[in-house]
DNA sequence: GTAGATTAAAAAATCGATTATTCTGTCTAA
DNA sequence: TTAGACAGAATAATCGATTTTTTAATCTAC
């Protein structure tokens, strides 16, 4: 008999802890915004426990606020945290990168190929919804994931989920989009090459363009 | 008349949280120990909510370890974790010591005397124990605070406490000990001169001297 | 004897209700 | 008029009990 086991985590806890977090990286909240226990316990169907247990990781991973008797709220946006994020992405992930290229075996070359693959077909194929977003991630991850240091990864994946707070604020916009999508082939191309500086280099650009992006929106925003 | 209001957060949750972790950096529980959240809740006196929503946090945070429906559990002390600490450590701080060298003023340079002195006087005052560590940290945050990223400090923070769990392994080493302890005066010369290079050479090595200790506990501590 | 099933005990997660705190609007006194 | 006090409503935090899941021990069939 198969084993009735639940792949991945069916816990009530976990699984609104991700629903949460899709939903705040995705702007599905307001920045500032206090968030209404009872009213997300409906909206989410869950318990309380449950919920306050995530709400709880969130804040202690930053994607929201906990004050002292006043609950929960959606962190603030500002320009000065956005540069901050970009420049450390820039920084952390370059150090990341250079690494990577220089521990990344043929697994990761064939990884690699396949997230940019699936990347670029989502693109074609559905509308930069979700599912695209799901891609973006996993593409950049992968590309600095044999970097060797578990600690460099958390983080670069903490500021990944605040700068996307920026970069999903408002509508799409084709035109630099498909800049940057170009980039994640020259970054896949040059990372198999093992030219670090020049991958490096490439990378700072894409954060840079993409800072660029975020900014806009962030402005537009208001 | 005086507000009633509550200095530091009284709130249940929070202090449990503070107490843990002090205890969680501190070892006073055994790396790869399973939490037992009904030994804790009368160790602690506390109930049971606010403890799990504590040990959600501290999950997050990473000194704790969540599994799946199997509760909490302290993270495994590795060769390859500590030195993956080390490392980020001096590149992390070295980083945010340039900035803050860059941008520190007289309120900075103020604060710094006052924290070496402190931490000095706890030296000979006391016999290093809670104070001493409080104290020790407090210094070491002085030192990068006006480094001008948020996420920055964040980090290193993070990265302070999980070293902190492979030094404070075993017992004290005075020997080495006073050297580490020279370098803080040092560092704070440095640092009021603006010689960021020199600056952060020192640390590096403060940061290598202090690994050295760690990896020599870690050994030890088998 | 051993692998697999069964069940009892332990522990974790969750729920519903209670308690404590904050917020909001109204009133009163200067 | 307005600052402060107050009461009631709304919300957050916590508690005690229940449900679910895991673990450990025992049993059974081969």
């Amino acid at each position: 008999m198969n084993k009735p086991m639940q792949l991945s985590s069916t816990k009530a806890s976990s699984s609104i802890y991700d629903l949460l977090r899709r939903d705040l990286v995705g702007g599905r909240f307001k920045a500032g915004e206090k968030l209404a226990i009872n009213t997300l316990k409906e909206q989410y169907q869950v318990g309380l426990s449950p919920l306050r247990e995530a709400l709880n990781k969130l804040a202690a991973y930053g994607l929201l606020i906990q004050e002292n008797q006043r609950g929960f709220r959606v962190p603030k946006l500002s320009r000065e945290e956005l540069d901050d994020i970009a420049r450390l992405r820039t920084e952390l992930e370059g150090m990341a990168l250079e690494r990577a290229i220089a521990h990344g075996d043929a697994v990761w070359e064939a990884d690699l190929l396949a997230a940019a693959h699936r990347l670029k077909r989502a693109d074609i194929t559905l509308d930069k919804g979700e599912e695209w977003e799901r891609l973006h991630t996993h593409f950049h991850r992968t590309l600095v994931a044999p970097c060797g240091s578990v600690w460099l990864l958390r983080f670069i994946e903490q500021l990944h989920d605040q700068f996307d707070r920026y970069r999903r604020l408002g509508p799409k916009m084709p035109t630099i989009r498909q800049e940057l999508d170009e980039q994640h082939h020259e970054l896949v191309e040059l990372a198999l090459q093992r030219d670090a500086t020049a991958t490096r280099a490439l990378m700072d650009d894409h954060i840079h363009k993409s800072y660029e992006v975020a900014l806009a929106r962030y402005q537009q925003h208001a």
